[in-house]
DNA sequence: GGACAGGGGTGACAGATGTCATGGGTGTCT
DNA sequence: AGACACCCATGACATCTGTCACCCCTGTCC
């Protein structure tokens, strides 16, 4: 049986150094790659092709979702798993619909992290079982693309017209979508509706 | 030179577990204990007297600031390292009164942790250079406690009238407090305001 | 006693924000 | 072909927010 490559992405650069010391103390895994942030992942995942790509979700420059959707479309052999802290249905459903095949929380034994690499590697697939339970219960994510990403732009504290320079709108397209948003998460203003977002994993 | 014994205290059960397969690959120095909060850690260090105690400053039960001031009372023997993800003067400044003698950053690479531990076991201080630059250069809390009372508030999404009423003040008056604050932290607008002065650790 | 910081307040005004109605376009699914 | 979801836009309107110039009262420190 051949050795498993490993990519790992994080962006906290002690915690990927740990994380890899910790996979290598498995014989039959190799990191072939790190990466501090989503771009510097696909890049290296083009480079290596590697058995299974492990990443964080919150990273600079590309968070690991859009990653995960990157590396299912250009490099299918390459699995995703994803490692985060945070054990929100949201991000597990955007996670599974970007095509990831393990989602794991860094709340986890250490043993488990090399386990779901294999069996990810193996075609199953690698599920938080308290999250997953959660995760049917709760209500789908109401947002559509764009909505997130003004909304995302408003709750880091842009003004209407700087998030409409920014995206090529007009100003009143993003106050309508603002609108839209608040509407849907039931929030009185943007910064109630982008605190909701955010802590429902939606943002 | 004898073996550097260390106890670990972080949370998050994979990054702990990723953190001793770091600092197991070093040949000098041996996890003698894991703790995944800050009352299992006091315990650990009473038990094994280790050289080392490095731990994360977020944790239930106590928190490492609290940890690091009972180990320093109780076991003067051993020396702190604190291990954090948060570069806020306000942290360091607790940490070094609580008596730690490092301060590292979850940023910093991997091989920095060893070294940190090395150093501080030699009785030397280890403070992450750029946090230390920026405590000492860093601008004290600008903010009135009025101030930091209303602003943190309206970061929660509540309105003017809301907070008016809350805190028994007219809403024009709650609008000067704001407008205040905003100008004091440079910022565009309240979210903004909120958004600098949470990071700064100001609210 | 005067200077000064902090708390609390008013009134006025410009500009930002939230809502609503209404229009157009695209693409997908039935 | 029609229904539907999403994207983008305009105009009008009311309300909220941010700023500024003033005002008063308190306590403290020189």
């Amino acid at each position: 049986m051949s050795t498993i490559r490993v990519v790992l992405a994080e962006d906290q650069a002690m915690i990927l150094g740990a994380l890899a010391a910790l996979l290598e103390t498995e014989a039959d895994l190799t990191v072939c790659a790190r990466a501090a942030n989503g771009r510097q992942a696909l890049e290296a995942v083009a480079a290596e092709h590697p058995d299974v790509l492990v990443t964080d979700i919150e990273m600079p420059e590309m968070t690991g979702l859009t990653l995960a959707a990157e590396v299912r479309a250009r490099h299918p052999q390459t699995q995703v798993v994803i490692l985060t802290t945070f054990a929100r249905p949201g991000y597990l459903r955007r996670a599974l619909e970007a095509g990831a095949r393990g989602y794991l929380l860094k709340d986890r034994p250490a043993a488990e992290l090399a386990n779901a690499v294999r069996r990810v590697r193996r075609g199953e697939r690698v599920i938080d079982p308290d999250l997953a339970a959660e995760a049917w219960a709760s209500d789908p994510d109401p947002l559509t693309e764009r909505e997130r990403q003004i909304l995302w732009r408003a709750g880091e504290g842009r003004s209407g017209a700087e998030i409409a320079t920014e995206l090529s709108l007009s100003e009143g397209t993003v106050r309508n979508y603002l609108s839209e948003a608040i509407s849907k998460l039931g929030a009185a203003n943007r910064i109630e509706a982008a605190r909701i977002a955010r802590q429902k994993g939606w943002l």
